[in-house]
DNA sequence: CGTGAAATCCATGGCCG
DNA sequence: CGGCCATGGATTTCACG
């Protein structure tokens, strides 16, 4: 799926996506037209989605994390949907299978607004909150090499 | 927290962190001296964690991505975090409070890799898995501006 | 697909408003 | 704090293996 060079690429990108074509090439062992080619390739070949900036939620104010179990009403499924979508305090949210619809990620900057964005939804759907406590693994790529 | 300049300069890496400093200045109206000052006392307030490149995990063969919400046995709680944090397969885990000790996400390629990833911990913990449908909100930062 | 050299473009640091 | 300008680097292009 990825050959040495760009599993290589990607595991200096994932570390620092601002480093210069000519540093990545070193680190690689190539010369810049090409590892600048090689990338452009992971781009088109969408294994590259984008490169971003991660940003510490604390440090904007955001002392809370919470992880929401959300489970639809009957008929409000769809509706919650947008809500979650149209909060901008969720940071992640994926639709699962069994009785919880969706699991979604919240970012909060105290309980106060975690009760306020909840019982936006309340009336709605069902929710089990759990605090986050701490990160073990705050984000981390898939492996590049298949296990 | 954020003033107008740092508020644009965060959007517009979110979207391309790779963007060169004159095109991002263009962007938020300055010269790339100044914006090149704003980045780095962002980076020095550990607003900015840093930069990354995004992978989609299909593209490198993970075709399958579950919720897993973990409960180790009694006194298997260092083991159980210990083992997570080695698998490369979770992608994401955040210790939580309640019942469900852990709350993970999970790479993997096919169900079968799933049940073998699950029966490494089915002995030292109790799971609860949900797997991934669909993402309405695949990663999102928190909300720049005050809510 | 890769390299190396040349031309263009960009980032950086000093200095002035 | 920000703009401008000059200089040293980085990126891109292209001819060639």
């Amino acid at each position: 799926m990825l050959d040495d060079v760009e599993q290589k690429i990607l595991e200096v990108m994932l570390q620092d996506a601002r480093i210069s074509l000519k540093d990545l090439a070193a680190r690689v062992g190539m010369s810049s037209p090409s590892v600048s080619e090689r990338l452009r390739r992971l781009e088109e070949r969408r294994v590259i989605r984008g490169y971003t900036v991660e940003i510490d939620p604390k440090a904007l104010g955001y002392q809370l994390q919470a992880i929401v179990r959300i489970r639809p009403l009957p008929g409000q499924l769809q509706v919650v949907q947008k809500l979650i979508e149209n909060t901008p305090e969720f940071g992640e949210c994926d639709k699962v299978t069994g009785e919880d619809c969706y699991i979604a990620r919240l970012f909060v900057r105290s309980i106060e607004q975690l009760d306020q964005v909840l019982d936006r939804i309340v009336d709605k759907a069902e929710t089990h909150t759990a605090i986050v406590k701490m990160q073990p693994i705050r984000r981390r790529a898939p492996p590049l090499r298949l296990g």
